[in-house]
DNA sequence: GTGTCTGCAAAATCTTTGCAATACC
DNA sequence: GGTATTGCAAAGATTTTGCAGACAC
């Protein structure tokens, strides 16, 4: 192991601690896969590519250490537009364009659109609203 | 059967052959359902309500004409608070407010917003990109 | 040491499918 | 009449559960 991923794990050990999780070894190698896996995955998916490398990691225990991510707010789970469930490891402030003619989902980072829209809910100050997260998807067909 | 259910069930006879699709009495009593009930259903509430009715319409049915409305655009699906799937029957434009502590979603209705948004995505124009919907999901803890 | 977490296999839940009968256009 | 739709029951897919052993703190 070199010392970027030695530095890697480190760091998502420090993060499950923080959020107040037992640092277990299944959490780390899937905490860290989420975090390489930069296209939503599903639970299908991390499970492929977490056995690729931990075939004794059972299905069982990701969607048990998925349901504590979420419960913790360390990932947040969305429909695909196939209306299959994926979870987003990102919790970068950013918004998703879902293309309806691929099926497919992308990333979308817009400074100036959480500005305005941080700013727009600020204002109107909507009574008794404790806001959380602003979550943005637009839905597209690209016209390439 | 009054005169204002007799005018609905004909409104949604014909959004149904707008749509291209063969007007059966199970779409019919499924739309009508929906379009009654303002809480997004997930498809276990769509058949209670339905079957109070109508006990032969089959839960399968409702699974495939669902599955038909969302094809064609005329409902969508999304993912309650609590990650379960559901319908939103309701096209006018609006948004959601998913309160975080009740596991509540409400619609949102805010022009301002609406048009705040379009014009923003109209100025910034996104190469190649054709938008057909903007969805906006306001996380918050209502803290009344 | 104590309480939480994991893995397994089974159970429960949710959704789809194949097909014969029916109903729409 | 021809084709799409329905209902049924069974199959398939997905997710949860119970529990014994293992492990983190």
């Amino acid at each position: 192991m070199n010392k970027l991923k030695l530095l890697a794990v480190q760091e998502t050990r420090q993060r499950l601690a923080q959020n107040g999780l037992k640092v277990t070894p299944q959490r780390v190698v899937i905490l860290e896969t989420i975090m390489q896996m930069k296209n939503h995955p599903t639970v299908e998916q991390i499970y492929e590519r977490v056995s690729a490398d931990h075939p004794n990691i059972s299905l069982a225990t990701i969607y048990k250490v998925m349901a504590t991510f979420v419960e913790k707010g360390m990932v947040q789970t969305m429909l695909t537009s196939n209306d299959i469930k994926m979870y987003e490891p990102n919790l970068e402030p950013h918004f998703h364009i879902y293309y309806t003619d691929s099926n497919s989902i992308e990333d979308y980072f817009d400074d100036e659109l959480s500005d305005m829209l941080n700013n727009y809910f600020r204002k109107k100050n909507i009574a008794n609203l404790n806001i959380s997260d602003i979550r943005v998807h637009i839905l597209a067909k690209s016209t390439a």
